[in-house]
DNA sequence: CTAGGGATACTTTAGACAGCATGTC
DNA sequence: CTAAAGTATCCCTAG
């Protein structure tokens, strides 16, 4: 099938034609069959670089009217943007937490790329746009079973098909055991394809030998130990240099940030690449000890890459790499399931990740992920995806990760959080007034799809008389209605947990004497809310931060005897501590020394307390309160 | 007396979405 | 069922 056999206007043949896009990949014309050019929903579940934004783009050019990209993360969002601006005389918007396209409406947009979360957000709050699409492609479906963020997903699917009648819904997946659920769900024609443009074979590395699932197999050089080497590593860097020097790039995923930098630094001794001036731009970026070890890693063509690196930092790297002026990046798994950023090569050191009581096998589904960045279409042969190994666990990683498929994807809505939060956006969103009303929307999640038998009005009553006693709901024979502080809740987007903190917060400081209300109250409150990251409160540091805590204790809403969990408590006060510095003009650099977390680390938090901080404002006014330090504070973190 | 080796105890560990509304220039 | 690498500390010994 060839694109001019297709249902477009002369203008994106050629565009297609001029982007060397003439026949139809094999998944893409299993897409087309199955009716994406003709509004027919569809689940594709196919492999990363097999089309998939091509299938995206044809079901959203076809349709009658405009159509809604969503991705799951902010970078993707910017991305996709880019790639869908390319399209003759299509008017892109974009909508993200930090991001967002002109003054101009939404509803003016032929195609709108946004975060799943924004999108939510959209509906809760009413915004008439989401009525008028005409198809809706989902990017990354398989998130449906991530915890905390498939269950937005759910809603937010589940909505919007109630909503928008005749709405075209595609989803794209990665390949997992599954997708016919999903595809039954969204009563979609399921799609399923391995076919990829470049080939890709995987293998597992034991004994200085590769052994690939095709069959074939790969010597490696491996220099002969020194007492301080390890096998992994050492098998990891004779990999990786193999592929560089026969002019390719690598991928080297690692088990931690510490271990990524540590492999980048040894990767940089072996001279793969000749010099560049990158170190220098990237040090013209910041000068954290963070991005000054970067600058020295890549000015020799190896870079790393993980969410301690500030996002500006790792948006370089990703560059880099694309224009080939990196050879090599050492990664955590940000880059798994991130931009596109391909390589020749992709070897996996570690296996096994910590995860908060043991050492647990990463999920096949993100090794899969992983593998699937090797191979770039149009500039390598081939693609390798190599998995470190020796004799003893050669043998398990083949079962378990070259032979195995990727898990499947459940639902994750059966939990209390993601309930109390959905329940009461329902009702505070006017899409239900009864227990019945909300019973009847969430019977067209993927959780009531996959669990047909549980007892959702049991479940909601149940759920509904937690948000009455949060004060978020009222109950009025069978009516429910949202109370001020619930609708606030759920238009500023916070969990009802956190709005529930944060008015406590707000009654206390109600309580305590003026001069006792500080920047550091305000910030107290919001950093001890389950919608802020917690920071790692080192041993060595506990006693220092509980000096701090005392100094302060009439500042604080929490009594140190009170806390609920000591330990929790303290933390938020260390990340509270860090942001009260950081809005008294502390630099990066001395946050970054004095408290042991990256710049990225920082990053993110500040984002989320301007946030929290302006939530807690609006929760104010729901009190009928006012309390300033959250604006002042709020004013004082963005520079 | 001290530099340094080595045993041992202790510390640390991936990632990242989200808001808003009223008056004012 | 299930951790492992990196870092600080301390003790001992060789010079």
């Amino acid at each position: 099938m060839r694109v001019c056999d297709l249902p477009l206007s002369a203008d994106f043949v050629s565009h297609y034609e001029s982007n060397g896009i003439e026949e139809l990949y094999p998944p893409q014309e299993a897409a087309v069959e199955a009716g994406v050019a003709n509004g027919g929903r569809v689940v594709a579940a196919i492999p990363t670089a097999s089309g998939k934004t091509f299938i995206a783009e044809l079901a959203m050019l076809t349709a009658d009217g405009p159509g809604l990209y969503i991705v799951p993360l902010r970078a993707l969002a910017r991305e996709k943007y880019e790639t869908f601006d390319q399209l003759p005389g299509v008017n892109v918007g974009i909508s993200t937490g930090d991001f967002d396209s002109a003054e101009e409406d939404l509803g003016e947009y032929d195609i709108v790329v946004a975060t799943s979360e924004k999108v939510d957000s959209a509906i809760r709050n009413g915004a008439s746009w989401v009525e008028s699409l005409a198809c809706v492609v989902v990017d990354e479906v398989h998130l449906l079973g991530a915890p905390g963020r498939g269950p937005t997903l759910e809603m937010t699917l589940a909505t919007l098909q109630r909503r928008v009648p005749d709405l075209q819904l595609v989803a794209l997946s990665a390949t997992v055991d599954n997708p016919e659920t999903i595809a039954s769900w969204l009563d979609a024609e399921l799609v399923e394809s391995t076919w990829r443009p470049v080939s890709l074979r995987t293998g597992v590395y034991s004994d200085e030998s590769v052994a690939f699932d095709d069959g074939t197999s790969l010597a490696v050089d491996v220099p002969p130990l020194g007492p301080k080497d390890d096998a992994d590593t050492e098998a990891t860097v004779s990999l990786v240099a193999d592929a560089v020097t026969s002019g390719g790039q690598c991928l080297a995923f690692v088990r931690s940030r510490r271990e990524a930098e540590s492999l980048a630094e040894r990767l940089a001794e072996e001279d793969l690449s000749p010099a560049t001036d990158l170190g220098d731009e990237l040090r013209e970026l910041g000068g954290t000890a963070t991005g000054a070890h970067l600058a020295d890693c890549a000015s020799t063509g190896v870079g790393f890459h993980h969410a301690g690196l500030r996002s500006s930092h790792r948006a370089a790297v990703e560059t880099a790499f694309r224009e080939r002026r990196l050879a090599v990046i050492c990664a955590t798994p940000t880059l798994a399931a991130g931009v596109n950023v391909p390589a020749r090569r992709v070897v996996i050191r570690d296996q096994k990740r910590y995860t908060g009581d043991a050492m647990e096998w990463i999920p096949v589904l993100d090794v899969h992920q992983m593998c699937g960045r090797a191979g770039r279409p149009h500039l390598d042969p081939y693609g390798e995806a190599v998995l470190v190994g020796d004799e003893a666990t050669h043998d398990e990683l083949v079962e378990r990760y070259v032979e195995a498929d990727a898990e499947a994807v459940d639902s994750q809505f059966d939990d209390r959080e993601s309930l109390r939060t959905h329940v009461l956006s329902v009702v505070a969103s006017g899409f239900a007034d009864s227990v019945a009303g909300v019973v009847d929307v969430f019977a067209a999640t993927y959780y009531a799809h996959q669990q047909a038998d549980v007892d959702l009005t049991a479940l909601v009553s149940d759920v509904v008389s937690e948000l009455e006693r949060m004060e978020m709901l009222t109950v009025d024979g069978s009516t429910l209605s949202a109370t001020t502080l619930g609708s606030q809740t759920s238009r500023q987007y916070v969990s009802p947990t956190t709005g529930a903190r944060i008015v406590s917060g707000i009654r206390t400081i109600q309580t305590m004497a003026d001069e006792n209300v500080t920047p550091r109250t305000a910030l107290e409150v919001v950093c001890d809310t389950p919608d802020m990251l917690d920071t790692y409160l080192g041993n060595r540091e506990r006693a220092l931060m509980y000096q701090y805590a005392r100094t302060h204790a009439a500042e604080f809403t929490t009594a140190m005897g009170e806390a609920e969990s000591f330990e929790d408590w303290l933390t938020a006060v260390k990340t509270a501590r860090i942001l009260h510095e950081w809005s008294q003009g502390e630099t990066i650099e001395d946050l970054v020394e004095r408290y042991r977390i990256g710049p990225g680390d920082l990053e993110s938090r500040v984002e989320r307390a301007e946030w929290l901080l302006g939530a807690a404002d609006a929760l104010c006014g729901a009190l009928d309160s006012d309390v300033p330090e959250f604006r002042e504070v709020r004013a004082l973190l963005s520079p």
